[in-house]
RNA sequence: GGAGGGAUACCCAAGCGGCCAACGGGGGCAGACUGUAAAUCUGCUGUUUUUAACUUCGGAGGUUCGAAUCCUCCUCCCUCCA
């Protein structure tokens, strides 16, 4: 691959690369360049939008470069404030080192095992004196500090900035003078951060680190960001079926996006697809590549083929899927109403809903649509009971 | 410490004695359409024993035949002054 075809590969779906002519100059040396990207040993439950850094990492892997995955975990231990506009309480030893091994676990779903190196900071931290540290606090100054954005909205309404904060910019920064690095990867949040390293490097007499920062990547609804909270993601440990619907389910437009943030295919397969959608190639078959890479990545290459089958089974043909609960329903009475079946098989949250569910045609049983909310079912009664097109339940009445 | 403003269903937000289970928007759900979506259109969006009843408008009391709407106290938020 030329040395423009990797500029273009690396460059692909970032938010910044600082700069980009040192990162030219560093390729174009040809010497194996050491990546690194640091992470918080938080509580990891990544969702794919967490992955997109990982991917970038991956992409350098690709070219032959070190990938240095840095686990903070002394940095965690101070608690990073970034984005955030409260004090972050800090994690116990334990904490940190349960969280890191998960965090190990996952990353290789992703990363080459053997062309990874894995890094703690404590390495070098824990032999730090005082005096050390002190030292490394003079490097850099409070007015600086305060450019960072939300130091300087917190100090600007009053809030408390503890003075460690201030050591954590430092600290990863110092990561960078500590390994050497090349190149170091990072969310546009922790852009503040990564500057601050290559300041510490060039004072420490090293080449200054190319900084490149990722964006965060938007959820499924194509304008918030990707986050449990808002329920917009995709966790990468979720089931190939879901996984697969959810990617079905983004706009058009928002899947180019995806591709250019999640998929490893190549610039020139990435605009050949894209030529051949504009041609009139089905978008849909589009997407059902993109869920199939991405299912691959986390499961395997079977359990995509199944997701697939399984859509297509459902979505196009309006077939009952093969994996649905079964569930058996006691009655009290000889039978029951249809709105009382669905509210016990937890197809439907109350019998008001299911009511709603059963006047709008939404309810089926083995296919037939149920018209009457009223209608009864005697005990023994055995069916698939479906609600909208992704509910479904086998129950028996007993 | 003083003055004022606010708290309404998932979110925003109207209502200011009966026509209020509560306008409107967002979100969500369902149906139609389709190329999986998106967009668009339609409907729904408190609960229940569902042509009717019951519980809801920060909390607790009160006035009234009747209160989300009036009064009292309490809790929490915001703005201004010191």
């Amino acid at each position: 691959m030329s040395i423009q075809d990797s500029l273009e590969l690396i460059c692909r779906g970032t938010e910044e690369v600082i700069k980009l002519d040192e990162l030219k100059q560093k390729l174009t040396s040809g010497r194996k360049l050491k990546i690194k990207a640091g992470f918080d040993p938080t509580a990891p439950d990544l969702h794919v939008g967490h992955t997109v850094l990982i991917n970038k990492m991956r992409q350098f892997q690709d070219l032959g470069h070190e990938v240095i995955f840095l686990i903070g975990d002394f940095t965690g231990m101070i608690g990073d404030p970034s984005g955030k506009s409260v004090t972050r309480k800090a994690l116990s030893r334990e904490q940190v080192l349960e969280n890191a091994q998960t965090y190990q676990q996952q990353i290789y779903k992703i990363l080459d095992k053997d062309k990874t190196t894995i890094a703690f900071n404590s390495q070098w931290f824990n032999d730090m004196s005082a005096a050390d540290m002190i030292e490394l606090s003079a490097q850099y100054n409070v007015a600086r500090m305060l450019e960072r954005d939300d130091f300087n909205k917190r100090y600007k309404s009053g809030q408390s900035i503890a003075i460690h904060e201030f050591m954590y910019p430092l600290v990863q920064g110092y990561d960078s003078v500590a390994l050497k690095a090349d190149v170091e990867l990072g969310g546009t949040d922790q852009k503040f951060n990564l500057l601050v390293g290559r300041q510490l490097q060039t004072q420490a007499g090293q080449e200054p680190q190319v900084v490149i920062t990722v964006p965060l990547l938007e959820g499924l609804d194509g304008v918030q960001k990707m986050s449990k909270s808002l329920d917009n993601y995709i966790g990468i440990d979720e089931k190939p079926d879901v996984m697969f619907g959810k990617i079905m389910s983004i706009s058009d437009e928002l899947m180019w996006r995806y591709f250019d943030l999640l998929s490893f295919k190549s610039n020139q397969d990435l605009a050949a697809l894209k030529s051949d959608v504009e041609q009139g190639k089905n978008p849909r078959d589009a997407k059902f590549e993109l869920a199939l890479e991405i299912i691959e990545r986390f499961h395997d290459k079977q359990a995509a083929d199944a997701a697939l089958a399984n859509f297509k089974a459902q979505f196009q043909k309006g077939a009952i899927p093969e994996d649905i609960p079964q569930l058996k329903i006691s009655t009290d009475a000889e039978e029951m109403g249809i709105a009382h079946i669905l509210k016990h098989a937890g197809l439907c949250p109350s019998t008001s809903e299911a009511i709603r569910m059963v006047k709008q045609g939404a309810v089926k049983l083995n296919g037939e649509k149920i018209a009457d909310p009223k209608q009864m079912f005697a005990a023994g009664t055995q069916g698939v009971f479906q609600v909208g097109k992704r509910k479904f339940a086998d129950i028996t009445l007993t």
